[in-house]
DNA sequence: TGGGTAATAATGTGATCACATTATTAGGGT
DNA sequence: ACCCTAATAATGTGATCACATTATTACCCA
């Protein structure tokens, strides 16, 4: 038997995580149809295995489903903005909270590493490497504690948040953006519960969370129309 | 043309009602195997839509995907009964506060309706309509509010809960059940934002929050084995 | 030139079959 | 009586086809 991957154990897995990478690096433009043809063609599979990645990543809200059962990456709101940035505040600091014993000298270097890179994707203004890697830090400090439960509802957050962030990050740049993971991480080595839950809140804040009326102006005109 | 059903579009959506209804009652067992053609012959379906709900009901992980790819209702554990207690408490005290501006002395009425079927539940010892009901008064709260992006998460976690919320109180009985949405809906008619979230987070606190390790051992002697 | 209509194409859903993998059962040897 | 093994059954995955519905295009008439 030939061996055709090895990291993914069927294919409808293997397309689902090459296209929720594709959304939550942002390649999905808001408003875009999603077909199972069209995704099938473009991975080069059958459409069954496509169809059953949409229909988790649908679930997952990372897309949408219309009346006409067609699929699409959904359009941001101010509304839905304000909801995943509260539901983020609260899931990511409880989760942080819950991993912060677990991590040792060495997962907190790690963690330094990671955020290394983010600064430097700021540095370079690289909107996508900013956010996959922005995500990977969030997603290794939380993945130290028992989260089984809320890791999932946190990812889904994140991909639903990831087109809208990349579109307005083309648009106005990389600047804007504050470094609070440095104060995470001195929370972390201080085991001060209480400055993490701050440094987490702040940079979910003062990230995604600092976006308003204007962003999602710019949003829905350069996202395909509804 | 014939009309089959005039609820739902799809089969698939009618099957993934239906199961989803039956697993927030708690007529799935945790650990009871869920197979394709199984649940097809059960509600007379081809395996074809049975097979897009059951990969919805995963991604919600409402049920859980073995390594062996078969799907099963998932056990409890100490950990993940901690974190879907505090998840639910930040998402739906949040979900609560941001229903209350918008809920009417008749919506008022109607939730007062609810616990009252809720309160009978409780006194006739029925587990599955207390189960069902309390639900409803929680979700129809925070209907009223613009939650549609908190509701998927709350209700991720309701259907993970239940199949062990229904084990232990076939079990131990509703006895130990307090009422905290009187105290709910009199905040909500003082629109006193503090109570109503201290009211929730009482209920959910005192509700599935208070089973610890006993009822953990109840509900794995008791569930399907491992 | 503009708008409504018919023809055409595209799309999601469901059914059925084949196949590889895994679980279960049956049987035999010690 | 118990364990290992072979035979059998069950299961999930993927492919392909048919079909109803919906979107898009083309066309003709005013």
């Amino acid at each position: 038997m030939s061996e055709p991957n090895t990291e993914f154990k069927t294919q409808q897995e293997r397309v689902y995580f090459q296209l929720r990478e594709a959304i939550l690096c942002g390649r999905f433009v808001p408003g875009r149809a999603v077909t199972i043809r069209g995704i099938a063609e473009m991975l080069d599979v059958s459409p069954m295995p496509v169809r059953e990645a949409l229909r988790r990543l649908t679930a997952e809200h990372a897309l949408a489903l219309q009346d006409n059962r067609r699929v699409t990456v959904p359009h941001m709101t101010a509304s839905r903005l304000e909801q995943i940035v509260e539901a983020r505040i609260a899931l990511e600091t409880q989760a942080a909270l819950r991993a912060m014993a677990h991590i040792s000298t060495d997962d907190l270097a790690h963690l330094k590493a990671l955020d290394d890179q983010v600064t430097q994707a700021i540095e370079v203004q690289d909107a996508e490497s900013y956010i996959r890697t922005n995500l990977e830090f969030h997603l290794t400090l939380y993945r130290h504690g028992p989260n089984e439960v809320i890791l999932p509802l946190i990812e889904s957050l994140w991909l639903q948040s990831a087109p809208f962030m990349r579109l307005v990050l083309n648009r106005i740049g990389l600047g804007y953006l504050t470094d609070r993971h440095v104060q995470a991480t001195d929370a972390i080595a201080a085991r001060d519960a209480l400055a993490l839950k701050l440094a987490i809140a702040s940079d979910i804040r003062e990230g995604i969370g600092a976006l308003g009326q204007e962003e999602l102006e710019v949003a829905t005109t350069e996202g395909e129309p509804i």
